[in-house]
DNA sequence: TTATAATGTAATTCC
DNA sequence: GGAATTACATTATT
């Protein structure tokens, strides 16, 4: 999650480094000591969320079946499966051979499907939102009583419509800069 | 994120809803919509903190200029409100007046750019941790010579791993129960 | 393809 | 230092 783009945010770090050049060379033995050249498992003990919609059978039971048909299509990496023309959602969750794809798959499995607002949960959470952005818990328990969805989701709703206010701001700012830094030739 | 309150409550939304019937016959209190009742003044604490990110300028100035991009309003109503009364953006900066307003903009005007710690530098850094996780201020100093890192990131990584640790071992404990307590009817 | 729901986590604030 | 909450970058779904 971290290492994808590293080059994201401006680091204002200006001494001399040793990080990305040979990190097991430091002078001090921290590395040493905690054996860092051992085989990396940090992935094991992260991630681990409750996600009740995993446990759950039946009329909550989002997930396809695990063991329905065989995938008869090789591929290298999952991305390009996924790119690959033809091959549905569905038929993915139906290999079990690959690594990389099992990763994939239990990838899946760990996450929430998609929450498709109604027009009216759209329409009130709107409303609220322009008038406060930033609403504490008790509004959005109350949300979430009144709209039938979970409070998580209303928190996350905020979330993203605040940045996607951001980001229309940011853009409409841009549009304003570039046109008054452009000298108009047409004319 | 996105655990707070009620994230442990897996919310089946089988409660009687308005969602589709009436949705403009909320009973909101206005109040706590707008977030008026449990407002706190968090200008008070703006500049109070060590924010060295926002006094530097040229290399360091992580920030794209004040005025004309990058506006770091939220929200819509007031930032219209204000450019319609022939308000700059620096001059938002400097208004003393809103509490809400000037909340939206200690967050932009203060945050310090978020830090993609390396691979290299997680791994490390996960490394100590499972030795100790609390890790003293001579053992945080040493950790960020070596990682060329600010000490202060150091300490703000070890505060959110252990967070991060305490969240699942409480999902952990979470879904045991949760286990424990479901019969398996399917034997 | 685009819009946006969901995720992970660094950063902030208050206690 | 912890809890809660946020912004931010990113992924994945529709």
């Amino acid at each position: 999650m971290c290492e994808a783009g590293a080059a994201m945010s401006p680091n204002p770090q200006k001494r001399s480094c040793v990080t990305e050049t040979n990190p097991t060379k430091c002078s001090f033995s921290i590395e040493r000591i905690l054996g860092l050249d051992s085989k990396k498992d940090l992935t094991s003990t992260v991630g681990k969320h409750n996600r009740p919609w995993m446990e759950c059978r039946g009329v909550y039971d989002w997930r396809l079946p695990l063991i329905s048909y065989n995938l008869p299509i090789q591929v290298d990496s999952v991305s390009n499966l996924l790119e690959k023309k033809g091959v549905s959602v569905y038929e993915k969750y139906c290999d079990g051979e690959r690594l990389t794809f099992k990763r994939e798959l239990s990838w899946y499995r760990g996450r929430r499907p998609r929450t498709a607002f109604s027009r009216n949960q759209i329409e009130i959470l709107e409303n609220v939102f322009r008038v406060n952005s930033y609403p504490g818990i008790d509004v959005r328990e109350e949300l979430a009583t009144k709209l039938c969805l979970d409070e998580d989701r209303i928190q996350i709703w905020f979330q993203n419509r605040r940045a996607k206010l951001k980001r229309s701001h940011r853009e409409t700012q841009f549009l304003m800069v570039k046109d008054s830094l452009t000298p108009n030739i047409q004319e």
